[in-house]
DNA sequence: AGCACGCCGACT
DNA sequence: GTCGGCGTGCTC
């Protein structure tokens, strides 16, 4: 038997799959997941790795293949559990273990170099001096060029003298040995989480929050571990209970991740466990390097910390003895990797809680389906949290049929009843705030007389207009200046297409020129901060009326807002995904739940084309339960997840007659070797964009009643494709139940 | 990352 | 010729 084994060694060079043979002593013991010692290199010197696999076939030069020494049992508890958890991710959602590794593993990568190694020289200027003319005498030139720089600053980053001055470790070690330098590295823990009072401030629960809290409680320390879903509506406290639920946690001396979408990673929702946890709480998020980012890790590693607030990735926090982890605002679409391994953090968390003993808590005001199915069939425990804290009323929902308003002619993106609103509260002093349902700035530009949308050359997607007349394509930056006249007929009728909010924007103001006006979308915050800087203009009141995308719905708290109105609520309706629903429901419901925080109530417009569909029904009658039954009844009937799960296989080339010719033998092979089995093989599809970059793309669906049907189709697939030169150019991964 | 190998200039 | 510095490439 042989075992695959990655040495634990980080670059980028041993990346890679080395093979070994298993000892007979070791067979029955050796698990994938393990930590070992192998002799490795020339010298054989004793290394550590993990396994990663264990098979009956050598595909290396058996001549070549080394024996494992032993398998180390002192091997730190922690990373035992995360490398098992890797091994899970693999096998359910497809790759390799070297990536389910790396995600899981807090591995420093190039980022070694926050933990900086430094050149010291340890000779005074003299003797320094006396050395740099003995090696010029030698001829020993690398030698030399240290010597010198080092005379020149006694203390030299390790990675630039390399670069710079073309230095390689033998010639650091030589002079280290001579007692010339000394190698020193620094490691710098730093904190991001600082400032703020401390006064714990006492939380008055709602009878409510009071039940939730309560329960968890209880039950956590009859030492029972459930994955619990708080169904709580916009405003009913959820933060609190989770505070409550990890102070439980915290006094039994374990550890809790929450885990947050990373746009609602926001000052105030950090400053609110601070005030709480103190210096004990760490965040993690894109904006720190990758150094600090593991900084953090090796905090939580070394017990300096008891919470860590982060987004997906921080659910891999190597806590020693992880007590509970909470996954806020679970719905949200940015808990499933967009890189192999595509896992979703929630199904993760619920398997790393598993392994370590630990609970879950699952929190929403809109749980995805797959959550509340779940609860539904008694596997989480549910929560629920049917009022808003502090007095707050529900706001008043209006719907408005845009048919009936372009029939009377308004041809306004503005409804009369919303206009009538919106001078309302100019009048009054309170804010307002516009959400349009639409991903995207400006509209692409299209030939009226001939229909011809002008396209990146190099991707199947429509170029967008920016301010400065220029299009730019948003998958690959490619840019041109503006058309004139239609490429296609030449017709001058051409231009821009749909309204964005950029358009709005303008509208608004010429509307309401007493008005502030500001706008948030991906145009106004590229720049690093913009998007707090928005928000926090807007929370001071330095303007009436926000105008954005989805990006203004989550989060925030702005108690003098007492108006918001949806667009068009429909738009994210007309994509063909199964998750369109409940996607429109998640996002009306949120943009609902923005009004009226402060003592005013609130209202909210929702303008449609499409009064009748049940998404914006339920949504406009805040009515989950109503929502929830449509939408599953819905998934049933056409098999989608979470009733039944749904595999997508993405693939990728630069040649599309290769990719044509490899999709089709890989349906081929999924028909033939599926059996009986009640496997649904759809496609190959477009993915929606059919190029990128150049690249061709293909999707190819499998659909089955259960989920292991579908790993053991992807297990056989990789061995196919892996066995196959046919699909040496072609770039496949598994998406299993895409979002 | 660490080790051996081999090239190339310098010294006996 | 030989010695030693120093870049390169490989490690199951």
């Amino acid at each position: 038997m042989f075992a695959d084994i990655i040495i634990d060694i980080k670059h980028e060079k041993l990346d890679k799959i080395f093979q070994y043979r298993i000892p007979d002593r070791m067979e029955n013991e050796l698990k994938p997941g393990m930590e070992v010692i192998v002799p490795f290199g020339n010298g054989n010197r004793p290394t550590k790795g993990y396994v990663t696999g264990i098979s009956d076939r050598c595909s290396y030069d058996l001549s070549k293949v080394k024996e494992i020494t032993e398998i180390s049992r002192d091997s730190v508890e922690i990373e035992a559990k995360l490398i098992a958890l890797a091994a899970w991710m693999k096998e359910n959602y497809g790759g390799t273990m070297i990536q389910a590794l790396k995600t899981v593993l807090p591995i420093k990568q190039k980022e070694n170099a926050r933990v900086k190694k430094y050149l010291r020289l340890l000779l005074d200027e003299e003797t320094g001096k006396a050395r740099l003319d003995y090696y010029l005498e030698k001829n020993q030139r690398a030698r030399a060029r240290l010597m010198a720089a080092l005379l020149d600053d006694p203390v030299l980053e390790y990675d630039l003298a390399m670069k710079k001055l073309h230095i390689t470790l033998p010639a650091i070690r030589a002079l280290e040995e001579q007692g010339v330098l000394a190698l020193e590295s620094e490691r710098v823990y730093r904190n991001p989480v600082r400032g703020g009072s401390r006064e714990t401030p006492d939380i008055t629960f709602t009878s409510e929050q009071q039940q939730a809290a309560e329960r968890f409680r209880r039950e956590y320390r009859e030492g029972k571990r459930y994955t619990y879903l708080l169904h709580g509506v916009t405003g009913s406290g959820k933060t609190e209970v989770y505070i409550d639920m990890i102070r439980t946690v915290v006094q039994m001396g374990k550890q809790a991740i929450v885990l947050i979408p990373e746009i609602a990673l926001t000052y105030q929702t950090v400053m609110r466990f601070y005030r709480h946890f103190g210096q004990r709480v760490s965040i993690m998020n894109s904006r720190l390097s990758a150094g600090e980012r593991y900084d953090q890790m090796m905090r939580a590693k070394a017990g300096e910390i008891d919470v860590m607030i982060g987004p997906r990735s921080a659910l891999f926090t190597p806590f020693p003895d992880l007590g509970l982890i909470v996954i806020d605002e679970e719905h949200e679409p940015t808990y499933k990797s967009e890189q192999a391994p595509r896992y979703h953090a929630r199904e993760t968390a619920v398997m790393r809680a598993e392994l370590e003993g630990a609970g879950v808590v699952l929190g929403s005001a809109t749980p995805s389906l797959e959550a509340m199915y779940r609860a539904r069939k008694g596997e989480y425990v549910l929560l629920t949290m049917k009022s808003r804290s502090r007095m707050q009323s529900m706001a008043r929902v209006h719907t408005v049929d845009l048919r009936a308003e372009l029939k009377d002619g308004n041809r306004s993106i503005l409804s009369r009843q919303l206009q009538e609103m919106m001078e309302e509260r100019l009048s009054r002093r309170e804010q307002i705030m516009l959400f349009l349902n639409r991903r995207g700035y400006s509209g692409f530009v299209s030939c009226r007389e001939c229909g011809y949308a002008v396209k990146c050359p190099h991707c199947d997607v429509s170029l967008s207009v920016h301010r400065g007349g220029k299009m730019v394509c948003h998958y690959c930056g490619y840019e041109q200046s503006k058309v004139t006249c239609c490429p296609e007929c030449g017709s001058p009728y051409i231009g821009e297409f749909r309204a964005g909010t950029q358009q709005i924007e303008d509208m608004v103001k010429k509307r309401f020129p007493g008005a502030a006006v500001l706008r948030m979308d991906m145009d106004t915050t590229r720049q690093k901060d913009a998007h707090e800087k928005i928000l926090a203009a807007f929370a001071n009141g330095e303007a009436d009326i926000l105008v954005g995308t989805q990006m203004i719905v989550k989060g925030h708290d702005f108690p003098n807002v007492t108006l918001v109105g949806v667009l068009a609520a429909d738009m994210s309706l007309y994509t063909d995904d199964y998750r369109s629903g409940e996607r429109t429901f998640q996002l009306l419901t949120q943009a609902a739940g923005r009004a009226g925080r402060g003592e005013r109530p609130g209202d909210v417009v929702i303008q449609t084309y499409d009064p009748a569909h049940y998404a914006i029904e339920a949504a406009a009658a805040q009515d989950y339960e109503m929502f929830y039954q449509q939408e599953i009844a819905y998934r049933e009937m056409m098999g989608y997840p979470p009733a039944e799960n749904l595999t997508a296989v993405h693939a990728a080339c630069e040649d599309e007659e290769l990719l044509e010719k490899g999709c089709h033998f890989l349906k081929e092979y999924v028909l033939r070797i599926k059996g009986q089995a009640a496997v649904q093989v759809i496609g190959p599809a477009s993915p929606g964009i059919d190029k990128i970059r150049d690249i061709y793309r293909r999707v190819i669906y499998l659909k089955a009643p259960e989920y292991d049907t579908l790993v053991k189709i992807k297990d056989r697939m990789e061995q196919y494709i892996e066995i196959n030169s046919g699909f040496d150019k072609i770039w496949i991964q598994f998406d299993f139940n895409p979002m």
